[in-house]
DNA sequence: TTGATTAGTTAAGCGGACTGAAGTATATTC
DNA sequence: GAATATACTTCAGTCCGCTTAACTAATCAA
């Protein structure tokens, strides 16, 4: 079998629904919490708990210091993460998602899972379970790839 | 075997990686091409072919008519979009992607391919080939779903 | 303890993306 | 053919996100 042929194909058909779809989830999520882009963005680095001071953010996003403050606050200011000081250093601060922060984004995967639920109901049983194991196999990959 | 269960948490997790990937993504797209997020939306949707219009656009993305047209402008100055007056309708203009405009879209998707490509490259023969089985279902599903 | 470094904030200013309102040109309707 | 509707553009004004530069405060190193 000329798997490799069919793999690239099969792949790019499903980057570009899942692409497109992904638009579609930004955009709504933006439109229905009101936030930017990079604000939500802001919000899902903080979730995967990446560095969580003001400018391990603004490294991670690419922007200066003081766009990274300037973000945060705002973001505080909507109650959506918590700012306090570090203990350990004084000059640093903590940032942490609130619960409604949190709310926030597991709100958004949900909706994305829901929609590839939806695709996977439609199956039949046996192709639900081929689904659910390729997708544990991404899944697992993906995670040791980050790693 | 408790299917449905294990679908839904699959799928969650399967879920939450593939948006925080998402995220980096276009985040990376936007940094490359100098464009803004909405801005690679508006492109995505006349990638996709949807309704052409300044106004159709405008209701797609749930903004007004003056600012498709603005920010329509803009693209328009950048090369990206060809903007001619509709023949049929000389009041309408008829949206087109350049090859160039094209090609900043083709370059995301492929982009995200070549994640995928890379995660499943990373498994046995067999294995791959279910994940081709699965993502090709997806699609499928996917298509009819959309239309 | 003084000088340099690091973490973060604040201020001024720029451009992008949006809105509502007004304007132009073409189509439709009666 | 006059009134109305439609497709789009332009304008004035607002907010957001970014930048650089100047600042405060805490820590580190000699």
């Amino acid at each position: 079998m000329s798997s490799t042929k069919e793999l690239t194909d099969v792949i790019y058909e499903w980057s570009e629904i899942f692409m497109r779809r992904s638009g579609r989830d930004f955009k709504h999520c933006m439109d229905q919490s009101r936030l930017s882009f990079s604000q939500i963005i802001l919000l899902m680095r903080l979730y995967h708990g990446g560095r969580n001071g003001v400018s391990g953010i603004g490294e991670q996003l690419g922007i200066t210091n003081a766009a990274a403050s300037q973000s945060i606050d705002r973001l505080v200011n909507l109650g959506l993460i918590e700012r306090t000081e570090d203990p350990e250093d004084r000059r640093a601060k903590q940032l942490v998602l609130t619960r409604q922060g949190q709310a926030l984004i597991t709100k958004s995967v949900k909706a994305r899972g829901q929609w590839i639920e939806r695709l996977t109901k439609a199956l039949t049983l046996e192709q639900q379970n081929m689904v659910i194991a390729a997708l544990d196999l991404l899944t697992k990959a993906a995670r040791k790839m980050d790693s």
